[in-house]
DNA sequence: CTGAAAGCGCTTACAG
DNA sequence: CTGAAAGCGCTTACAG
């Protein structure tokens, strides 16, 4: 073994008597009729003994491909990012590659000048050249603007949750069927009797959301009698709290709220709860993703499931597809509504 | 440009008609008095014009080093990691390095055979081959065993969130005031009259929940006449309304729920309403963490801040250090109770 | 069955 | 100020 540093390849060679390629041939995996089993043996046994680890650089660049690939998250601070990277990391393991997460530059860029005191200093060099997490085969980019793929003009990519692509050979799709979800929410309502519909929708210009509001509206306006409010915020608890706060304190308030999140729906229980509401019995409230949370309110929310991880599961595989040269299909998970406890027939 | 693929810096090199080193010079920043500022320029706008990225795996191998770092993380499904990886992520993106995620091998296997048909079909090599993540030059480990470290025996490491490591040259850590934080729950309901007191802790085997489970007993042992009882639950609000339920079921019922997780005062929660038990008025509840949750709940809850961005942010700062050399001393992050609405004084 | 050699695309002494 | 060359540690034809 060298003097100092990992043993390489050749410091096992050297260690089993063999050459280097031998080693290589052995440890790669591809010995069989090749090298005879003694040898291999003695290789494994040295590699073994000297706690040999392949150099994925050497690797990556003799092979030209890094068998890695990145997600593109908004944040992971959401807890409907977690499981999408447990889905695509499980399908990527089963075929040999890895995983990096990158969320967008204003998630790692707190507010500036605080925190820890005293690292290592490091000017990054000027020029073109790439951040670390850009040695990858190709790209899952989830819930963001077609437009944010530029940088990667280059790289395979597969977006999700992000709407269909244009359709002369768009970038491969995996989404939601979020406009069937809304439907079937405004048609779970309807059928309890609701007619005055409010909306707390979040403003957030993604897909998802401009779906959600275009297929609610065309869901109410197909209710005989029915009508719809609409009051906008941030998908955080107080945000949503005085969106909904605004549609209860109409004069022809609403008997349903339908919110665009789960996090949403818990702002709309404290709107109501503030105003001496009973969800469901004087308001019905229904959420949409069916995170955690869901369950951990009271009452148990109404909410349309959306399956996060399988959306990480078939975005990865449609991407190892793209990288053997097929041209995956767009895909459309269904979202299904789980009727909970959060809605009920209107009073009066 | 060569026929195939990404142009590289000899195709750069050729167009702006210097040689391959002055561009490497160039494009890495270390040009000035070795290489003219005309030059410089003509380098710069062929590597414009090509779209020249450097190749990293190229970069690596040469360099030894891979400017990222793995964070370990128990999971990215509960709501605490996604901030931890935030914070080291933000960190490290101001002294140029990536951050890759990796969680445990279980989080990343899911339910066998399902998911997904067709995709390519891969082997792994036999042999010690790493996995893609592991071409990294440091590792942040959260919220984990000490022993699971010793794949890593080699590779500078930070233990986040799993306790004091050993005192001789053991491996830094950064922990928080988990007891400090125990200690000041027991003494804020102590302070309101609290004397049966009951624990729903956490069945996981974390440091960090064994260091709750062992202040809370010291705490109440020292109020006078305080008694604790405890149950045990996993981390999901079924199980935690379970044991909660037996505990509140007992002849001599606590008249607070200390809860070793946001998470399982939600299920306490369940339990109480279940009952008829008003929170807070025939029963105080408290929380840990402080994740979205608890104040999404109602009443919100009284809980300890655990700063997890924080953790990260010091974590990362600390691998950082002990990349350029130096032992980062270990640290501890205060937990700050904050009371909320579901703790009071007891009733009767 | 085994080994010598080329080459992936960089960075960095070294020579001029 | 600029270029030719070595070498990081692999994989894979190719020759024997």
């Amino acid at each position: 073994m060298s003097a100092v540093g990992r043993p390489t390849s050749k410091d096992v060679a050297q260690e089993a008597g063999v050459s280097q390629s031998t080693v290589s041939l052995v440890l790669g995996g591809k010995w069989t009729g090749r090298v005879s089993p003694a040898t291999a043996r003695s290789v494994r046994s040295a590699a073994e003994r000297l706690g040999y680890r392949p150099n994925l650089a050497a690797r990556n660049l003799r092979l030209g491909t890094t068998r890695t690939v990145l997600l593109m998250v908004p944040t992971l601070t959401a807890p409907f990012f977690g499981p999408v990277y447990t889905g695509a990391a499980r399908v990527a393991a089963r075929h040999g590659f890895g995983v990096v997460v990158a969320t967008w530059p204003d998630d790692a860029h707190g507010p500036a000048g605080e925190v820890c005191p005293g690292p290592p200093s490091y000017t990054p060099p000027d020029g073109p050249f790439a951040s670390p997490d850009e040695a990858i085969d190709g790209v899952l980019a989830s819930s963001m603007a077609v437009e944010a793929l530029a940088r990667f003009r280059e790289t395979p990519a597969v977006m999700l949750d992000s709407g269909p692509s244009a359709p002369d050979g768009g970038i491969p799709t995996v989404d939601f069927g979020v406009a069937e979800g809304m439907r079937a929410i405004a048609e779970h309502l309807a059928g309890l009797g609701h007619r005055r519909i409010g909306h707390v929708a979040a403003a957030v210009d993604q897909w998802t959301f401009r779906a959600r509001a275009r297929a609610l509206a065309a869901a109410v306006a197909a209710v005989p009698g029915g009508t719809l409010s609409r009051s906008m915020c941030a998908i955080d608890v107080t945000s949503a709290k005085n969106a909904a706060g605004r549609l209860l304190d109409r004069a022809d308030r609403p008997t349903a709220l339908v919110c665009d999140d789960d996090l949403i729906a818990a702002g709309a229980y404290k709107a109501a709860r503030a105003r001496g509401l009973d969800v469901p019995g004087d308001l019905s409230v229904t959420g949409f993703d069916d995170v955690l949370l869901a369950t951990a309110l009271e009452p148990e929310l109404t909410t349309v499931r959306l399956p996060a991880e399988e959306l990480g599961a078939q975005g990865m595989t449609a991407l190892l597809d793209l990288l053997s040269g097929r041209r995956p299909a767009p895909r459309v998970l269904p979202g299904e509504l789980v009727p909970r406890d959060s809605t009920a027939p209107p009073s009066g």
